[in-house]
DNA sequence: CGCATGACAGTCG
DNA sequence: GCGACTGCCATGC
């Protein structure tokens, strides 16, 4: 597991109930601006061998990438955590985007 | 080692 | 405000 990737889980992971994040922003946090993409493989990739809430992780759009079940899934946990969708599909960031300040503080 | 890809983001028209 | 294009970086073949 590269420092990245482990930041990326770690951030992914302190994300708390009823919050969500975007790739950006994690990325972004995890050191690398540009690197939503490799949050998005983090997710893919140790979604299955860990227990990472995914379903927190949202992109800058507020919405689910995903269509299929795996989205309706999340759609329906999310819900659960507390989060309303507004009826355009999407989650409100301005409301729900969880902002880890405390971590940003370390990295200074 | 090089090419293709991906649950994205940011900018431009 | 939305659709198309480009940028980014790690992982897979």
């Amino acid at each position: 597991m590269k420092p990245f990737t482990k930041r990326v889980v770690d951030i992914i992971c302190a994300i708390p109930k009823g919050k969500v994040m975007t790739y950006g922003q994690i990325a972004k946090i995890a050191g690398s601006p540009r690197a939503a993409r490799q949050v998005v493989r983090v997710l893919h990739t140790l979604s299955e061998k860990y227990q990472l809430p995914w379903q927190r992780v949202l992109n800058s759009k507020g919405c689910i990438g995903l269509t299929g079940e795996h989205g309706q899934l999340q759609r329906r946990i999310l819900e659960e955590e507390g989060i309303v969708f507004q009826q355009n599909g999407s989650i409100n960031l301005i409301e729900y985007g969880y902002e880890p300040l405390h971590l940003m503080e370390e990295m200074e």
